[in-house]
DNA sequence: ATACGATCTCTAGTGGCTAGAGGTTCAAGA
DNA sequence: TCTTGAACCTCTAGCCACTAGAGATCGTAT
């Protein structure tokens, strides 16, 4: 049994974050000390760990409900776990991309000033006032 | 002379977007017909086109503020906005950094489970439970 | 017994919008 | 000129996933 600083020590999630998640319904609420402070076990740390985990890869909190939701029921298809991996990755890859568009923009932007000039006459500015200047679709 | 709506349509730029802006102090409050409503000219629509652009490319508000303080005087160098892009393309990518560690770790995931087993064997569950099964930080 | 860090609840703020309620104005057609 | 209906107005609240702070209480070590 240990205090909710103690878990938030093991798993890196900061107390704030500890209590939202059990405010939202995500993490089960604990047992209580007489004086009303929360106290945690094995279970509650394994919990929070897979949170923070899925949290880290990206995952929302709906998808982490719905993954929590099939591992309390270990005889479930994980058909739904699959595909919400799945998603995931399609989101990320799809960020991915975007992201590489802008940075070729941006190493555009970059390359055209040396910041040595006079805003009037700068490349960067220039380049933000027009879309057209752009090499691609963003 | 144009309407809120019109310019929204230009510019592709939601309506309540605009207001936010203009609320923000980002994009000038434009003159009003006697009735109060909203009409803008030619600079608005450049000036809301070259947040839009900032924005798409990932600029923040505080960065685009700033950017836009820079052209309103167009005798000043032009470090800052140079500094400003230079900072959006390290943070660009550190995302597209981090985002390719994720990928990885979603497509071994992914790779792991065909969605045909049972959630107590799921490796997606079993990868998501125990980070010691990544192949990365992250 | 006392001190002091840790914890409690509650509210409000972050960024960048987005949605809705309830009321007013504009512009085109009759 | 009148009427209709789309577009506009302000204001408040909600979204996500936290984060920060106030002010009060608790737990533990000396
Ligand atoms: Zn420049
Ligand atoms: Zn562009
Ligand atoms: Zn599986
Ligand atoms: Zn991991």
């Amino acid at each position: 049994m240990f205090s909710i600083g103690e878990l938030s020590k093991r798993t890196k999630v900061k107390i704030p974050t500890i209590r939202y998640y059990e405010g939202m319904g995500l993490l089960a609420a604990p047992e209580r000390t007489t004086g009303n402070q929360r106290r945690y076990d094995a279970a509650g740390l394994e919990r929070l760990s897979f949170i923070k985990h899925a949290r880290d890869l990206g995952f929302s909190i709906d998808a982490i409900s719905a993954l929590i939701e099939l591992q309390d029921h270990p005889d479930r298809s994980c058909q739904a776990a699959t595909a919400i991996a799945a998603g995931q990755l399609l989101d990320v890859r799809a960020k991915i991309k975007r992201l590489r568009t802008l940075e070729k923009e941006l190493v555009r932007m970059s390359k055209g000033c040396d910041g040595d000039g006079v805003s009037q006459d700068c490349y960067v500015l220039a380049s933000l006032a027009d879309h057209d200047l752009c090499a691609h679709e963003h």
